[in-house]
DNA sequence: AGGCCATGTCATGTA
DNA sequence: GCTACATGACATGGC
C-alpha cells in the first residue's frame, strides 16, 4: 500500500510536472497549503503550545494518552522526528493490551500465569482495545478510544477480582485481605514482572495489528512527504513553465513577421546590446531562466522556437526579440507627418502604461514637417528617443548618426511611466546584480521552498494553536484524574483509573518501557508517574498486590531487597526476571519517589503533586504525618510542579523556535515571490519599452520634411510633451532634456 | 574523555 | 503571604 500511495505520488508529480511543461499551471501550492497542515500534524502534531492549557488539551485529544500531567503530548511533539522511524514500525496504541497483560497477573499467585489464558471478560476488553488499536480513525477517534478504554480500565480495576475466575473463594478473600493489608503497608512494584513477561508476547502481536495502521499511517506520511517533494519540484517547474506561457502570449501577440526582421534587429540592436546595466541583468537572468526553461522551450510551439531563435550575436533580440513583431508597427500609419494613428497604438500599452503619456489626436500636436519650429513651442517636456532612439533609425537615413550619439530622450519610460516602472529599473541596477539573480535562483529551487511551505502551512500554525489554545483546562486532565482518583478512598480502582490513564503511548518507546514495566509508560516520564502510583499502597490497584500472595508484603522495601527477601522463587528464571525489572524499576524511580518510600509517604507522589492545594491540604490533614514527611511532601509537591513547569517551558521555547523558523521560511517564500514578481514586471517593461521602441522607429521613420526626406535621427528625436502630444525636437535640444532628467534620479537616490 | 542533549532541580520573579 | 507558574541557570545522566 506504501508503495502504492508512492506509485501515486510519484505519477502526480510527473504529471504535473508535464502540465506545467506544457504550459498549464498547477498551483499545488494551494492543494499542498490545505493538504499539508494535517499530514504536518499527524507527524509532528500540534506545535505551537505557547500556554500551559494548550498543551495540555493537546494531551487530551492528540492522542489520548494524556490524562496525566506529564504525560503531555510535549514528548511525543518533542521526540516526534526522531521516533517517527519507530512509531512507523509501532502501533501507536498498544496500552490496551498492556493493561491486558497485567491483568494476566492476577493468575501469577496460582502458577498458572499464562497470557493465552485469558478470563473472557479480559478477551473481550482486549479486543476492543485492539479494535481500537486497529481502527483506521483519525487522532481525535484514537483519543476517544482511548478515554474510553481508560474507563474500561477504571471497569475492569472494580471487577477485575470477580473476573478471575480460576481463583476460588478462598484465594479472593485472601486476595481481599492482602490488598487491604498492600494498601497499608504499599506494595512493591516487581508485581508487574508478568505483566511484563506477559506484554513481550503481545507486543509481537500489538506490532502486527499496529502493522496495518503503521501502514496507513506512515504511507500518509510518506504521503507528506512526497508532497513535500512535488511541491518542490512544481513550484521549480511552475515559475519556470509560466515564461512559455508569457512568450507564447506575447507571441500570439505579435503577427509573423511582416516586415523585415534585419531591419528590426539592426534598429534594436544598439539598445539591446547597449551598456544598460538593466538589460545586461537581466540577460543574466535570462540565461538562468533560460536554462530553467529549457525543457519547457521544447515542448513549446515552433512559433517560441523561432521566437527564440533570434539571429545570434544579437543576445537580446534572442531573448527580446518580440518588439520587432509588434503590431503596433504594422498598425501605424502615419504616411503623412501626424502622429494620430499613434495614440490607438501606444493605447495598446494600457493599461500597464497608463501614466505613459499617449499622444491622442486631439492633444497631439501635428508634426508636419514642414511645421517643425512649433516644436519649441511644447519643447521641454519628457524626452522619446533616449532610450529608444536607434542611431540606424532608418536604413535610409543617417547612419552615421550611430550609437556614439547620447540618448537625449533616455529618460522617456523613467518619467513618462510610472515611477515604480523607474524604480524597478533603480533596482535593476541596484539589486539585481548577478549574485542576486542566483540568489534568486536560488530562492526559486527553494520556492520548492514551497515544500516548507507545505510543511510549515498557516493552517497548520493556527490549527496547532487553535487546538492548543482550545485546551484551557491545562493540567486539569491531570489534576481531574489525580483529584477523581484522591476523592474515591476505593483505592484499588482510583489508582487503576490513574495508572490507566497514565501511560498511553504512541511511541516506540512505549514498548521498551512497557516490556520493562510491564503495564504502563508513555515515555520515562509517564511510567514515572505511574511508579509513583505503584509504590503508593493506597494506589495499587489490585493487579500488583497479587503479585505478592504468599510473599512477603514489605512494599516500602526496595524492590531489590524485596527479591532478595522473597521467599524461594517457583523458578530460578522468574526470580531473574524479578530482579531484573526490580532493579530497572529502582533505577526508573525518581529520587522523590526514593524518598517517599523511604519517609513511608502514605499517598503517591502523583497526588502530592497534582493534587489541588485544598485536596492536597485534606489529604495531609488525614494522616499523622512527622515534619520530616511533612516537608518532603512539600518537597515533593513543590520538585514536581516545577518539573512540569519546566516541561511547559521548555516546549514553548521550542515552539517559538519553530515558530520563528516558520515564519523566516514563510519570509524566505515571500521574498522568493516578490523576486519572481520583480522579473515579470522587468519583462513586461521590457516589453513595453520594446513596443514604444518600435513605435518610435515607426513614427520617426515615417516622419518626413517639407521636402519629402526623412529626418535623420542624428539630429531630431520625438519627445513626449507632458500634455501627452509628441514633438519633434533636435537633437541638441534632447540631450540637454536628458541630462536635466538624468540628475533627478540620481538626486532622487540621495 | 568530552560534547551534546534531555531532564530535573533550584532560585527568582510574576500574577 | 501563599500558591501556581514561568524561566534562567546549573547539575546530572545517557549517548
Amino acid at each position: 500500500m506504501l508503495s502504492l500511495k508512492k506509485y501515486l505520488t510519484e505519477g502526480l508529480l510527473q504529471f504535473t510536472i508535464l502540465l506545467s511543461l506544457i504550459g498549464v499551471r498547477v498551483d499545488v501550492d494551494t492543494y499542498l497549503t490545505s493538504q499539508l497542515p494535517p499530514l504536518r500534524e499527524i507527524i509532528l502534531g500540534p506545535s505551537s503550545a505557547y500556554t500551559q492549557t494548550q498543551f495540555h488539551n493537546l494531551r487530551n485529544t492528540l492522542d489520548g494518552y494524556g490524562v496525566h500531567p506529564k504525560s503531555i503530548d510535549l514528548d511525543n511533539y518533542f521526540t516526534a522526528r526522531r521516533l517517527l522511524s519507530q512509531v512507523r514500525a509501532l502501533d501507536r496504541f498498544q496500552v490496551p493490551t498492556t493493561e491486558v497483560n497485567a491483568w494476566l497477573v492476577h493468575r501469577d499467585p496460582e502458577g498458572s500465569v499464562s497470557g493465552s489464558q485469558p478470563s473472557s471478560g479480559l478477551t473481550l476488553e482486549s479486543s476492543s482495545g485492539l479494535q481500537d488499536v486497529t481502527g483506521p480513525d483519525n487522532g481525535v477517534r484514537e483519543s476517544e478510544t482511548e478515554q474510553g478504554f481508560s474507563e474500561d480500565l477504571e471497569d475492569l480495576g472494580a471487577v477485575a477480582p470477580p473476573v478471575s475466575g480460576d481463583l476460588t473463594k478462598e484465594d479472593i478473600d485472601l486476595i481481599d485481605i492482602l490488598w487491604r493489608q498492600d494498601i497499608d503497608l504499599g506494595a512493591g512494584r516487581e508485581i508487574f514482572d508478568y505483566s511484563h513477561r506477559q506484554k513481550e508476547q503481545d507486543v509481537d502481536k500489538d506490532l502486527q495489528d499496529g502493522a496495518e495502521q503503521d501502514d496507513t499511517w506512515s504511507g500518509e506520511g510518506a504521503e507528506a512527504l512526497a508532497r513535500n517533494l512535488l511541491v518542490d519540484g512544481e513550484t521549480g517547474e511552475s515559475f519556470p513553465a509560466q515564461f512559455p506561457a508569457d512568450i507564447s502570449s506575447i507571441t500570439e501577440a505579435v503577427p509573423s513577421e511582416s516586415e523585415p526582421p534585419g531591419l528590426q534587429n539592426n534598429l534594436l540592436s544598439p539598445l539591446l546590446t547597449g551598456t544598460d546595466s538593466p538589460f545586461d541583468l537581466e540577460q543574466q537572468w535570462q540565461d538562468l531562466m533560460s536554462i530553467m526553461e529549457m525543457q519547457a522551450m521544447e515542448v513549446n510551439t515552433s512559433t517560441n522556437e523561432i521566437l527564440y531563435s533570434a539571429p545570434p550575436g544579437d543576445p537580446l533580440s534572442t531573448n527580446y526579440s518580440l518588439a520587432p513583431n509588434t503590431p503596433i508597427n504594422q498598425n501605424v500609419s502615419l504616411h503623412q507627418a501626424s502622429l494620430g494613428g499613434c495614440s490607438q497604438d501606444f493605447s495598446l500599452f494600457s493599461p500597464e502604461v497608463e501614466s505613459l503619456p499617449v499622444a491622442s489626436g486631439s492633444t497631439l500636436l501635428p508634426l508636419v514637417p514642414s511645421n517643425s519650429t512649433s516644436l519649441n513651442s511644447t519643447f521641454g517636456s519628457t524626452n522619446l528617443a533616449g532610450l529608444f532612439f536607434p542611431p540606424q533609425l532608418n536604413g535610409t537615413a543617417n547612419d552615421t548618426a550611430g550609437p556614439e550619439l547620447p540618448d537625449p530622450l533616455g529618460g522617456l519610460l523613467d518619467e513618462a511611466m510610472l515611477d515604480e516602472i523607474s524604480l524597478m529599473d533603480l533596482a535593476i541596477e541596484e539589486g539585481f546584480n548577478p549574485v542576486q539573480a542566483s540568489q534568486l535562483e536560488e530562492e526559486f529551487d527553494s520556492d520548492s521552498g514551497l515544500s516548507l511551505d507545505s510543511s510549515h502551512s498557516p493552517s497548520s500554525l493556527s490549527s496547532s494553536e487553535g487546538s492548543s489554545s482550545s485546551s484551557s483546562s491545562s493540567s486539569s486532565s491531570s489534576s481531574s484524574s489525580s483529584s477523581s482518583s484522591s476523592s474515591s478512598s476505593s483505592s484499588a480502582s482510583s489508582s487503576f483509573s490513574e495508572e490507566g490513564a497514565v501511560g498511553y503511548s504512541s511511541d516506540s518507546e512505549t514498548l521498551d518501557l512497557e516490556e520493562a514495566e510491564g503495564a504502563v509508560g508513555y515515555q520515562p516520564e509517564y511510567s514515572k508517574f505511574c511508579r509513583m502510583s505503584y509504590q503508593d499502597p493506597s494506589q495499587l490497584s489490585c493487579l500488583p498486590y497479587l503479585e505478592h500472595v504468599g510473599h512477603n508484603h514489605t512494599y516500602n522495601m526496595a524492590p531489590s531487597a524485596l527479591d532478595s527477601a522473597d521467599l524461594p522463587p517457583p523458578s530460578a528464571l522468574k526470580k531473574g526476571s524479578k530482579e531484573k525489572q526490580a532493579d530497572f524499576l529502582d533505577k526508573q524511580m525518581s529520587r522523590d519517589e526514593h524518598r517517599a518510600r523511604a519517609m513511608k509517604i502514605p499517598f503517591t507522589n502523583d497526588k502530592i503533586i497534582n493534587l489541588p492545594v485544598e485536596e492536597f491540604n485534606e489529604l495531609l490533614s488525614k494522616y499523622q504525618l512527622s515534619e520530616a514527611q511533612l516537608s518532603l511532601i512539600r518537597d515533593i509537591r513543590r520538585r514536581g510542579k516545577n518539573k512540569m513547569a519546566a516541561q511547559n517551558c521548555r516546549k514553548r521555547k521550542l515552539d517559538t523556535i519553530l515558530n520563528l523558523e516558520r515564519d523566516v521560511e514563510d519570509l524566505q517564500r515571500d521574498k522568493a515571490r516578490l523576486l519572481r514578481e520583480k522579473v515579470e514586471f522587468l519583462r513586461s517593461l521590457r516589453q513595453m519599452k520594446q513596443k514604444v521602441q518600435s513605435l518610435y522607429q515607426e513614427v520617426f521613420g515615417r516622419l518626413r520634411d517639407e521636402n519629402g526626406r526623412p529626418y535623420s535621427p542624428s539630429q531630431y528625436a520625438l519627445q513626449y510633451a507632458g500634455d501627452g502630444s509628441v514633438l519633434l525636437i533636435p537633437r541638441t535640444l534632447a540631450d540637454q532634456q536628458a541630462r536635466r532628467q538624468e540628475r533627478k534620479p540620481k538626486d532622487r537616490r540621495k
